[in-house]
DNA sequence: TGCGTTTACTAAACCGCTTTACAGAACGGA
DNA sequence: TCCGTTCTGTAAAGCGGTTTAGTAAACGCA
């Protein structure tokens, strides 16, 4: 019932020996001689002695946990992405702590700072945003972190991302290849590399044809209802739509169902990520997948497992595979000949 | 870059006092002359001096983190219900650790043995299984620890639950209305508290009328699936369903679809959550909404704040109100004279 | 001037574990 | 018999805070 925790010294005394001794035969450190250990034995099975872990970090100058800095634990994105990294630390004996940012600097700082302070392991960050610079410091200063799903400018850490150039270009070929020429790109700002990439893979896609662009700071569903609205008003002849995000496209499908915009017979639409249950929605919608589970892992297995002594490490980018998968939210373009 | 950190012992010889007044003045426990408090603070910010936790924490015994015991953080459920936990959490300066179990009793047992070992400030329990009595004796030996969103037998914690028997009986009045009346339930099991509570209320709501049922023991699409083939051919005239989770009901409408059954024309849905897009679906679920934000903020507020010294705390059952979100998923029964 | 009370601070124990440095006993070989 | 090894441990110094008990100096006051 009560927290009646009993210590080393309790587990020595009643095997009759020092705690030296009992700590560095219960770690491995130490072979000793069957009635010694059986002593011990007996004596921490009789008292259900387990290490207090506060001590023991403070003696060992680790903390057996990561630090997840992540937008919105909300979102289904990041939520699978924490899920499968959650799972990978757990089975490496690693705990995992949820800093919630809402991409904002502020919110990124604190985090960084609390898990800083806190000695963690390890740390994943993972920002939606163009953070200043002195977030990419800060990341800089933990002696192990990971940038996860988009690059930081300035970080001087390994990145597992996914092939955003590759999506931008399986998009714009389907789009291509449906008729499409004038296409409109919602997503984040131009200057986060994700964004980069998919416009320049949307371009080759479309045989060399520039999208239209309208950016937004977060992926929130609100901002995609706001951005669907600005696109309805300002389309300029548009056909189709490369939504940078599941939960952007949320907010857009909400729009233009409330404006009577059909998909595809007015706009045809393709999704990134394909983490929510696209395939039931109205029409059931294209989307480039990420590649969610492996990026989690990657990413511990990176943190855990990399060679954190070789100084090239810290340039690694790995770069993982997207998909397309087609439904049925991408058609001909409305009015086909006066798009060409 | 390196972890370069300074201790209080630095700071002390720095600003020429001893470590216990630093300490007890940082604290807010001392009350210093302009002269002395200056000299501190000033050796403070030169050294950027930050108390090691792991110290502060085996002294204090105290651990500032919260954990989460939870079934599946990709779920959307419950990532909406971790994020509101962490947001409360972190405004008042906690931290905390996540630990998902799918839903095993051995997971569970490890998370738990886990959290108890690493001493943990309080712990929030959420599980969708019945749990063996081992896992109630577990939770009770926490000094605090909540219960969220399913009751555990034998768990002497307070606990926040939503109202499922109004839930059930919102359902069944809507089903009832549209002329139902063989209606059938897919959900958790019926040992459930929830499951219980829900198919009460549900044949309150449908003047008495019992549902027919069939269990699960997980929130898993994939179960959706397995029961909606078996719902299908084993249906006996049912016209309508009530399934106890979003994931579920993502399961069903993909067998549905699949087997070209129609909502609501062929049978109509009312799903429970409605934490995810359903409005968006084909057709727009009609689902008994649970208030996933106040839930978790409910239970982090009662672990912090909560009386734990008045013994009548542990029998707090918190009960938050659902609502009903009418869409397109409920219609009238196929043959409506056939089912009187 | 002397005495009690504040003021301003310190010494040292303690939280519970790890780990280095060392020591006594037994053993083996020359 | 003597010396060098192994075997089986131990004492004690950290890790970096918090906190109790106590003290020297200054202050107020008769």
């Amino acid at each position: 019932m009560a927290q009646n925790r009993h210590s080393l010294k309790d587990v020595a005394k009643r095997a009759d020996v020092s705690v030296a001794t009992v700590s560095r035969y219960l770690n491995g450190f130490l072979e000793l001689p069957d009635g010694t250990r059986s002593r011990i034995d007996r004596a921490v099975a009789d008292l259900d002695y387990s290490p207090n872990p506060h001590a023991r970090r403070l003696s060992l100058g680790r903390s057996d946990t990561l630090a997840l800095v992540i937008p919105d634990i909300a979102n289904p994105f990041f939520s699978r992405l924490a899920a499968a990294m959650e799972a990978c630390a757990a089975e490496r004996g690693k705990m995992v702590t949820l800093h919630a940012t809402m991409n904002r600097s502020d919110r990124e700082i604190a985090a960084l700072e609390n898990a800083f302070h806190n000695l963690v392991d390890g740390l994943i960050f993972i920002t939606n945003h163009m953070p200043p610079a002195e977030i990419a410091e800060r990341i800089n200063r933990f002696p192990r972190a990971v940038v996860l799903d988009e690059d930081v400018k300035g970080a001087r850490t390994p990145r597992v991302l996914c092939d955003n150039e590759q999506g931008g270009f399986l998009a714009g070929q389907l789009l291509y290849e449906a008729g499409h020429r004038k296409v409109a790109y919602i997503g984040g700002r131009e200057d986060l590399f994700s964004t980069a990439a998919r416009l320049e893979g949307l371009r080759r896609g479309m045989q060399g044809i520039a999208p239209l662009r309208s950016y937004v700071d977060d992926h929130a569903t609100a901002s995609g209802r706001e951005l669907a609205q600005r696109f309805l008003t300002e389309c300029d002849g548009a056909t189709a739509l490369f939504v940078g995000s599941d939960e952007l496209t949320v907010g857009v499908l909400e729009v233009f169902r409330a404006q009577g915009v059909r998909v595809p017979e007015d706009i045809s639409l393709i999704s990134f990520d394909n983490v929510r249950s696209l395939h039931l929605f109205a029409p059931a919608i294209t989307a480039v997948e990420q590649p969610v589970d492996s990026m989690g892992h990657r990413a511990i297995e990176m943190l855990l497992d990399g060679d954190w002594d070789d100084p090239t490490f810290l340039e690694t980018t790995e770069l993982l595979p997207v998909r397309l998968i087609e439904r049925q939210s991408v058609g001909e373009p409305r009015h086909a000949g006066t798009n060409a």
